[in-house]
DNA sequence: GTTCTAGAAC
DNA sequence: GTTCTAGAAC
């Protein structure tokens, strides 16, 4: 092998190394400590860094990458995540929100299933706020709405992703807007007490 | 997705 | 001087 392409193999496999992050959840589908429920065609995992005191991501077995993959052949596997969804409500005591981020950072579909409490340690920027609290969250109805009746979901421009997350810091229980992340997190942490 | 950290904001 | 945010990561 020429020194050449030693010298690529060796940046390659960096930059996949390097990359690599964003299969993440492929790998915390297989790892037993961190599956709470598998179905034959889905697996339901714990966020490794949840948001909010209940955060579970539902994923396909699937290899399907995002939400924008999705055609009417889905329909039945985007049902079951509904189902899941509805026995996951059934175990806690609290309301739970189901959802898409319309621009997700992982690849390999998940659906998120958080409680809205948002008290966590993880919980620590603008952009992981707005991500939950803002249309940038799809709700699973009205994804599953738009692939019944369009059999596709349609991306959102990237002018509306970029002022979606950059909304103003406002609590998702009652009208206070809070100067900062730190004021936020003390805001919802007397919400919760 | 997170981590790290420069420099903005206070 | 300290807190906080935002952009790079080869």
């Amino acid at each position: 092998m020429s020194k050449r392409s030693l010298n690529n193999t060796s940046s390659n496999t960096k930059a996949k190394k390097s990359k690599y992050w964003s299969l993440g959840l492929v790998d915390a589908m297989k790892n037993p400590d961190s599956i709470v429920k598998k179905t034959e065609h889905c697996v339901i995992i714990k966020d490794k860094y949840p948001k909010a005191k209940i955060h579970y991501l539902v994923l396909p077995q699937d290899n399907i990458s995002s939400i924008y993959m999705l055609n009417r052949s889905h329909v039945k596997l985007i049902e079951e995540f509904g189902k899941l969804f509805k026995e996951i409500q059934d175990e806690v005591e609290v309301t739970l929100r189901a959802g898409f981020h319309a621009v997700p950072s992982m690849q390999r579909l998940h659906m998120h299933i958080i409680s809205g409490d948002m008290v966590s340690p993880c919980l620590k920027t603008k952009v992981h706020w707005n991500s939950f609290t803002t249309d940038f969250f799809m709700l699973f109805e009205d994804v599953q709405q738009q692939l019944k009746e369009n059999g596709s979901i349609k991306k959102i421009s990237p002018e509306l992703h970029k002022s979606l997350l950059a909304t103003e810091l406002q609590c998702n229980q009652c009208l206070f807007k809070p100067k900062n992340m730190p004021q936020l997190k003390e805001h919802l942490f007397i919400h919760n007490k």
